[in-house]
DNA sequence: AAAAAACTGTACCTTTGGTGCAGTTCTAGA
DNA sequence: TCTAGAACTGCACCAAAGGTACAGTTTTTT
């Protein structure tokens, strides 16, 4: 699967071959299809994989921001912030979101593996909707805000960020990007003397 | 071309077939490859051409937005607006950024048309760079701010974008996104009572 | 009318995804 | 320790796709 993913990030799912994953995994052809029925159930499972630990990830860093700090503003800026250090530490340019990837090539799967991708979106979307949702009950923003749509946001961001970062073979593009989110978030909620 | 890019923006470039191509064209394959050496000669040739279409398109739609409003910030929102309207109007959602598809698939290719993919996102970043710059002199921004990002942030919010209307087959996403970046905009260099 | 450009048809080669299946090795439980 | 089942391997085979080679035909330009 690592080998898989790594493949697959780096070429897209079309030009990854099997025998050049089963080559790599040190297993036989027989052996892939033992375990997956073809290229599809493939990429289900990798999905899968890939949007758990993203999970997993975002849990971890947005628990911790919580934790360093109470109140919600403040906590998802500290997020943001572990977040944008995160993605610009990573050795070379972010290898890409399998996501986003596999959105691209949409229609080389069935629909099944599309709705892993919706739903993925949409539990990010839920997830940081809830956040914001928090911040504004307590700073009212300035203008009337869709809390959805800014949880779409985080998503959007980091997915353009990811695509310059890659065509640049910069990781530090999506870094900046993710700051200029939060500033947008500062700005919106933050109170100003009227 | 125009069959090819359809395909292409569908389903990606290795998911599309020579044989596809001609046959929707009606012409042959031997036909095909008089006029394009390889896969790789036509994902030069359509990025080539999509590159131009989109910088005809943002040319027209900011220089429509200058005649509008001489000043550079509303110009830019009115532009910022212009385009998010434009891109949610599409009827079925936005078939995507043939760049982006690109980028994520540019293993498959050769150097130079990762060349044509980072080159044509430098020339918008230049581009978007340009209009803020001539924002900041007139109106200083609250904070510093780099304008090279802020290009790049025009990219980054249209690639995300695209991408997210694109998993949720929603167009209106696109449009929602680049209303928020106008908002970032507005509240940067809005002048504001202190 | 001649030359050059734009195709067509056919035959052929390689890689890749995928099927089918018989046989082998590993492993967990009675 | 035996054994059932899961986890593989090897091999033969197929169709689709990218690509080559090239001789011949049609269309356009001069």
């Amino acid at each position: 699967m690592d080998v898989a993913q790594d493949a697959v990030l780096a070429k897209g799912f079309a030009a990854t071959s099997i025998d050049e994953i089963v080559a790599a995994a040190e297993v036989t052809r027989s052996g892939f299809f033992y375990h997956f029925k073809d290229k599809n159930a493939l990429a289900r499972a990798l999905l899968d994989r890939y949007v758990e630990s993203e999970d997993a990830l975002f849990d971890e860093l947005f628990d911790r921001s919580r934790e360093l700090h109470e109140d919600p503003l403040h906590a998802m800026l500290i997020g943001l912030k572990l977040l944008s250090e995160m993605m610009g530490d990573l050795p070379s340019a972010h290898p890409g979101c399998l996501v986003a990837t596999t959105c691209y090539q949409d229609q080389l799967f069935d629909a099944q593996v599309r709705d892993v991708i919706r739903s993925s979106f949409h539990s990010w979307r839920q997830r940081f909707a809830g956040y914001f949702r928090e911040i504004g009950e307590i700073y009212p923003p300035k203008t009337p805000v869709d809390y959805d749509e800014l949880g779409d946001m985080v998503n959007c961001v980091v997915e353009g960020g990811l695509i310059l970062s890659r065509a640049y073979d910069d990781p530090r593009i999506l870094a900046q990007q993710i700051l200029h989110l939060r500033s947008y978030v500062t700005m919106l909620f933050s109170p100003t003397r009227q």
